[in-house]
DNA sequence: TCCCTATCTTTACATCGTAAAGATCAGATA
DNA sequence: TATCTGATCTTTACGATGTAAAGATAGGGA
C-alpha cells in the first residue's frame, strides 16, 4: 500500500548463493554446489527464521507492513518460501500470534512470581499485561485482531486458551473460590468479565492513543501505570445515575 | 486477498450510460448527451453515495472487504472515482468513521433521553454503547482501528472528541461533580478510565468472540447484556490479592 | 457562444497473496 | 556406490489492490 518506500524486489536470487553462473546455459547443468557456497539452497531452520523475521517486521513497520513478501525479504529468501511453511498469510500470522500469547503468559507468570506484598500480588498481573502491550505493541495488536487469525490452529488455540485460564484462576484466587472449569455463577462471570474488560480495554485505548487526553489533564507527570493502579484500586463507587 | 470470490471487473464503463457508441470513431465526437441517458456522466451526489456504499460494503463483507475498488463497484462508478472525493483509502475510511461516531453519539443520547428510572439512567449509556457495536460491528471495528484512520481530519476529530466529552460528562454526573475541561484529579481520571475501559473492553472482547467461553458457562440463557449489567452493578469487590 | 473547471473514466504501474512448475539437496534404497 | 524420492526453496505467472496521471464530459459563468 501507499506506494511503499524502497525495496526494489526486482533483484532476483534472494540470497547471494555464490553461484556466479557466468554463462547462460539454458540447461540446468546442476552447478555442483560451488566450493564457497555462502548460504546453502536449503536454509535448515527457515521456519523459525521466518517467525523471527516476522516479529521484527511487525514491530518495525507495524501491522500493515507485515506481509508475506516483507517477511521473506527480511529473512533473505524468495517471496514464496513462507508459503511452504505456513500455507498462507493467515497461517504465518497465527503462528506468530501463538508465540505472542506464550511470551505474554510467561511475562505474567514471572511477574506474579516476583510479587511479594499483598498489593503487589493484586497488581502484578494487570501491570504485566499492560507492560507487555507497551513493550510489544505490534504483537499485542496482532494477538487481539481476530480477523487475521485462525483459531482452529492448535498452537494458537492452546496458547490463547492458557491465557484465559490464567486470568480466570487469578480472579478465582481473589475471590477465594475454586473456579470450576465447566460452570460459573453470574457473579463469577461478571467478576472475570469485569477484570478482563477493564485491563484489555485500558490497554487497547492506551495503545490507540485514546487516553492521551485524560493523561494530559491529570496532575503533571502522572503515568499510565499510575492511572491503571488508581483505576484498579480506587474503591470510590459512583453513587448516582449518569446520563 | 484470498483470491476474491467473483467480480470480474473487466467490464468497463461502470454505469451503463446508454451511449451505445456503435462505431469506433477514434475522435471523441462529443456524443451529444444521447436523449435517454440512464445515468449521467456526473453523478451529482457521488460523495454521499460513496459513503453509503462504503457502509454497505463494510457491514456485508467486513473490514478486509472495504476497498476503494469495492466501494466504487458498489456505487457503480469507475474504480478511481473515489480518489477525487477522498484523496485515498484512509480519507474514505476516516470520513466513514466520522459518520460512525455521529451515529454512535446519537444512539447514546437518545438512549439517555428514553431512560426514566435511576437504574435505567445508570445503564442506558453503556447498554447503548454495546448495542450499537452489536448492530454495526463493522462500523464499530472501523472506528476503533486507529491504524487505518487519520485523526487530523476535522470531521473525524470532532466526532470522536464529542464521543469522549459525552462520556466524561456522564461520569461527572455520576459523581455529582462538574468535570472541568482542562484539569482532572487522579480519582476523576481513574473513574473515567475505568468506565470507558470496562465498556470498551467488554465490547471489543464480545465482538471478537472472546467472551463466548464465559457466556457458555453461565446459567443457561444468560445474554451478553445481562452479563454487562452484572459487571457494572455488582458491588462485590474482590478482597484478596490474586496471582 | 465559448471556455473554464470540477467531476468522472481510462490507462498504467508497483505491490500483494497465492498457485504451479522448476531447481536443489539430504538421505533412503538398491 | 549410484540412483531415486521427497522436502525445501526459487521462478514464473495471474488477479486484485492503491494510487498517479492523462483523457473525456458536462455545468455554469465570461
Amino acid at each position: 500500500m501507499t506506494k511503499s518506500e524502497i525495496k526494489s524486489e526486482t533483484a532476483h536470487s534472494p540470497r547471494n548463493r555464490g553461484t556466479t553462473s557466468s554463462s547462460a546455459s539454458a540447461r540446468p547443468a546442476r552447478r555442483a554446489a560451488s566450493a564457497k557456497t555462502e548460504t546453502p539452497y536449503h536454509h535448515g531452520a527457515l521456519r523459525e527464521a521466518l517467525l523471527q523475521a516476522a516479529e521484527r517486521v511487525l514491530e518495525r513497520e507495524g501491522l500493515a507492513g507485515l506481509t508475506l513478501r516483507a517477511v521473506a525479504r527480511e529473512a533473505g529468501v524468495s517471496h514464496a518460501a513462507p508459503t511452504h511453511h505456513f500455507g498462507d498469510l493467515t497461517g504465518l500470522v497465527s503462528e506468530l500470534a501463538a508465540i505472542g500469547f506464550r511470551q505474554f503468559n510467561a511475562a505474567m507468570v514471572s511477574a506474579c512470581d516476583a510479587a511479594t506484598t499483598p498489593l503487589e500480588r493484586t497488581l502484578a498481573r494487570p501491570k504485566a499485561y499492560v507492560a507487555y502491550a507497551q513493550a510489544h505493541p505490534g504483537m499485542y495488536g496482532l494477538m487481539f485482531r481476530t480477523e487475521r487469525l485462525d483459531y482452529s490452529r492448535p498452537s494458537l488455540h492452546e496458547a490463547s486458551e492458557a491465557s484465559f485460564a490464567g486470568l480466570a484462576n487469578a480472579i478465582g484466587a481473589m475471590r477465594q473460590e475454586q473456579i470450576s472449569g465447566d460452570a460459573l455463577t453470574l457473579d463469577q462471570g461478571a467478576a472475570i468479565a469485569r477484570a478482563w474488560s477493564m485491563v484489555h480495554g485500558f490497554t487497547t485505548l492506551l495503545l490507540d492513543g485514546r487516553l492521551k487526553d485524560i493523561l494530559e489533564r491529570l496532575p503533571k507527570g502522572t503515568t499510565a501505570e499510575q492511572l491503571l493502579q488508581a483505576m484498579l484500586t480506587s474503591t470510590v463507587v459512583p453513587k448516582l445515575p449518569g446520563c
